[in-house]
RNA sequence: GGCCCGGUAGUUCAGCCGGUUAGAACGCUAGCCUGUCACGCUAGAGGCCGAGGGUUCGAGUCCCUUCCGGGUCGCCA
């Protein structure tokens, strides 16, 4: 192929076949830059050797579809910047096996075309290099995860994708069904409930390259239809998965990219990523960590503290350190308004210089508060210290946001860095406001840690799961746990999360049954595979690593879904759309 | 559903405080060119300024509505 020709080849006939770059005509000479997904190769087509070939050529077009046949050669003029600059082939006979109108992109890596042009034009744009590498690399990591938990003593099972709609979680994408009148099946937000059931199976080892789908909208990493590394263990605890996870990761990473991963991965509690970085899946490559001051200042005269605190919350800072000296007050400013996007009141910030403070509240407090802080922080000339007060949701939301914008500000989020990290302990419950009740935060059958199995009556709040989710730079990549597997505990948590036993029975009856038929200690976990490409091919977006991805409001640009059907296919259905309701 | 950014030639963009015939680059077409590789030179074609309405003597430009794309909050067990 076009990338692949060596010296060895030099002096022999070859057929090459391929699209065309690039033409390059000069009279009697013409160039062709003869592209296939190895890379691109010249081709020479002198008048002089065949003048009828020469005036074939004249015919190529971009993107044209060629095969030629020729004798590769050292060029005259070797090219440098080209892989294959060393070489060239001189044709002797060319077939034209396509012609192609001019198309609406440029086939180049250098994208400078909108992205919705690039998705109306998938086809041409998984042309250009870069999104031929990443979808190579996809299929690296496919690959290697079949082999890697094959050698593990894994096994690659299919489940179904027409299921049983379940209750809790994202919004089900819903298939109607032809022969039970309104009834519908859902499709799979995971493959859960069944790899579960195949525990119970025996099959103590499975695992799943499989597609979810939730119908919620959409950002830069979620898709409405995705890709899961899905795995399930049976006679297995938390420690047990991480280990496969980290050789798995360590693994691809070596095996797809070079990048030698230090395992075990650092493992930080749910608490103290919350507490230190204000997210359950910090980016460790910078600092900037959260620091309490609430002790310091709830008996403040400044109201907005000492409020905060008075009603359960609590006064966090960051030390943006250096920042004082480089952030204008309008990028100060700024930096309010994204702590305000996550429902902080506002943002309270002192910048330190060499004599004095420059800040936006300081004046309600104590020389004692002021130097109280000060030291907390462990402040400098030229630092910037921000602060938000109120109830610890919204601090940590708040901070650990704007320790990312910060951080993005200068720079520090270093794509070159792979910083893996295991946020364990998360909580088995939060609730819900609106519902008012508790919902499992991972999902229903996730075990809790056995130590807390006696708070579950008294204070749910506080009951830790033994749920963990894989990180890499601030980026969840993964996420699992143990699940129940005793119908006790099980029933338990059910009536915890307002599920009745009735509603219990009619949503996840097959599940509670074949647990009754002899369980085994089980849990898993699962990838997000885009995420993970993503990341490895340092994409900002998931779109560039899925062939035909969908856009924000879920459709696909390139073939029009989702659409109108016939009113016969909905007849068979007996599905009847119902009148938009007229919207004021 | 909320907020923010964008929509002008095939593509990426410029177009000021509303003022003649809407520009550039790349691409495209034709001609010339024997060592190009960002080839070069000459000529040319190409526009419903996303759509609809309004203000105005006059709208790409201002206002309203709407559609489309992106980001984000909510949502995403």
């Amino acid at each position: 192929m076009c990338g692949e020709v060596t010296d060895k080849d030099v002096g022999c006939e070859v057929v090459v076949m391929g699209w065309v770059q690039k033409r390059r005509e000069l009279g009697k000479l013409i160039f062709v830059d003869l592209r296939d997904r190895t890379g691109l190769l010249q081709v020479v087509f002198k008048s002089e050797l065949d003048s009828e070939l020469h005036s074939k050529a004249l015919q190529i077009r971009n993107e044209y579809v060629i095969a030629v046949r020729g004798v590769l050669q050292i060029r005259e003029d070797i090219n440098p910047n080209l892989k294959t600059g060393r070489w060239e082939v001189i044709a002797s006979e060319l077939r034209i096996l396509s012609e192609a109108e001019t198309p609406p992109i440029h086939i180049e890596d250098d994208v400078d075309t909108s992205e919705a042009t690039r998705l109306k034009y998938r086809f041409l744009d998984l042309r250009r290099p870069t999104m031929q590498k990443n979808l190579m690399l996809r299929h690296k990591v496919a690959k290697i995860a079949r082999d890697y938990f094959d050698e593990k003593g894994f096994l690659e099972i299919e489940t179904p994708v027409l299921i049983k709609s379940t209750p809790e979680g994202a919004r089900d994408y819903l298939v109607p069904s032809r022969v039970f009148h309104g009834r519908f099946f859902a499709l799979p937000q995971s493959p859960q409930l069944f790899k579960q059931i195949l525990m119970v199976s025996g099959f103590d080892r499975y695992f799943q390259i499989a597609k979810c789908f939730r119908d919620e909208d959409l950002r830069a990493d979620r898709q409405p239809e995705f890709t899961q590394i899905d795995l399930e263990m049976s006679f297995v605890d938390v420690p047990d998965v991480l280990t496969v996870c980290e050789g798995f990761i360590k693994r691809v990473f070596g095996e797809a990219l070079g990048i030698d991963v230090k395992i075990p991965f650092q493992r930080m509690t749910y608490a103290e990523a919350m507490e230190r970085f204000g997210s359950d899946k910090p980016d460790t490559r910078f600092g900037f960590e959260l620091v309490d001051v609430t002790e310091i200042v709830k008996d403040s005269g400044f109201k907005v503290f000492s409020g905060a605190i008075e009603k359960g919350g609590s006064v966090r800072a960051i030390n943006a350190k250096g920042c004082g000296a480089k952030f204008s007050r309008k990028e100060i400013d700024a930096l309010t308004e994204v702590t305000k996007t996550y429902g902080a009141k506002g943002m309270a910030w002192i910048v330190v210089e060499e004599r004095n403070l420059r800040s936006s509240f300081t004046k309600f407090l104590s020389e004692d508060e002021i130097q109280g802080i000060l030291n907390k922080v462990q402040a400098e000339p030229g630092d910037l210290i921000c602060f938000v007060a109120d109830s610890n949701d919204i601090v940590f939301e708040a901070l650990g946001h704007l320790r990312l914008e910060i951080a993005e500000k200068l720079n520090l989020r270093d794509e070159n860095k792979t910083n893996f990290l295991w946020v364990t302990e998360f909580p088995l419950f939060e609730y819900d406001d609106e519902e008012k009740r508790w919902v499992a935060k991972h999902h229903p059958f996730t075990a809790p840690m056995d130590e807390d199995i006696s708070l579950l009556d008294s204070e749910p709040g506080k009951v830790r799961a033994k749920a963990y989710d894989i990180v890499l730079n601030g980026v969840e990549l993964g996420g699992g746990s143990i699940r129940i597997h005793n119908q006790e505990l099980q029933k338990k948590i059910f009536k915890l999360i307002g599920l009745s036993e009735q509603e219990a029975q009619e949503r996840f009856g097959f599940l509670l049954e074949a647990f009754r038929y002899g369980t085994p200690p089980h849990g898993g976990l699962a990838f997000g595979l885009d995420r993970m490409v993503m990341l490895m091919a340092k994409c900002d977006s998931i779109r560039d690593v899925i062939a035909f991805p969908k856009v924000q409001n879920s459709s696909c640009l390139m073939t029009g879904a989702p659409d109108f059907v016939d009113e016969e296919q909905l007849k068979e259905l007996h599905i009847q759309p119902v009148e938009a309701e007229n919207e004021k």
